[in-house]
DNA sequence: AACCAGGACGTGA
DNA sequence: TCACGTCATGGT
């Protein structure tokens, strides 16, 4: 495969969105706004978690103690606009609950996994973002593109994937962030299910563009 | 008015 | 292991 191109493409992405500063915080504590943030926006517009996200700061529950006791009926209609609210909430009351009394520094993979409703692309949202180590984050996005640029096979596993993309990159913390955010960037804007292939950054490099008008 | 969004889990084959 | 249904709101 020509994994070698996953460098470039960074750049030529870079060059044309610019640097993304991801992952937005707008309260004094990027923990606990970035790990609720990561759980809420599973399989979900992110404008639908900035009214969730705006709900918990005026109920001033951008708290782990808080949320860790909260009447989970409660917290279920704060968070309600973010969609799946009966399962984000329980989700959000265990990684609180887990994580209030615990150094940052011994939170791992593993132990975010073993958090019901946390999965691999989770995990590493809070690992990347929150914590500032180095996982690369695969998404549906980055699937998408780097299989319609025909440099990543369908049906890899997340993993293989992940391996593939911190193999051929330098293990930087902020590429890593910076080229999450350029590929979600890429796949709201151009290479959605419809793609706009006419306009793409990519256009070029990629074997895709069906609809190249 | 169907389709989609910065997934994860449980189930059955 | 894996394909498939389910969970849910709000924007286009």
């Amino acid at each position: 495969m020509e994994e070698s191109k996953i460098l470039d493409l960074y750049r030529t992405l870079l060059d044309f969105f610019g640097y993304q500063n991801w992952w937005p915080v707008y309260s004094d504590n990027p923990f606990v706004e970035i790990s609720f943030g990561a759980i809420l926006t599973q399989n979900t517009s992110w404008s639908n978690v900035e009214k969730a996200l705006r709900n918990l700061v005026e109920n001033d529950l951008l708290d782990l103690e808080k949320v860790s006791c909260i009447q989970e009926e409660k917290l279920q209609e704060i968070i309600r606009p973010a969609g799946f609210y009966k399962r984000k909430s329980k989700t959000l009351i265990e990684f609180s609950r887990k994580t209030k009394d615990m150094k940052k520094e011994k939170v791992t993979r593993d132990f975010l996994l073993s958090i019901k409703g946390i999965g691999k692309e989770t995990a590493d949202s809070i690992l990347l973002y929150a914590l500032n180590r180095p996982y690369f984050v695969v998404d549906a996005y980055t699937r998408r593109i780097f299989s319609r640029l025909g440099i990543l096979d369908k049906g890899l596993s997340y993993d293989e994937i992940q391996k593939i993309f911190e193999k051929n990159l330098p293990e930087s913390i902020n590429i890593y962030k910076e080229y999450h955010a350029l590929i979600v960037e890429l796949g709201k804007n151009f290479c959605k299910k419809k793609p706009l292939c006419r306009d793409c950054p990519l256009f070029a490099n990629c074997k895709f563009r069906i609809y190249n008008v």
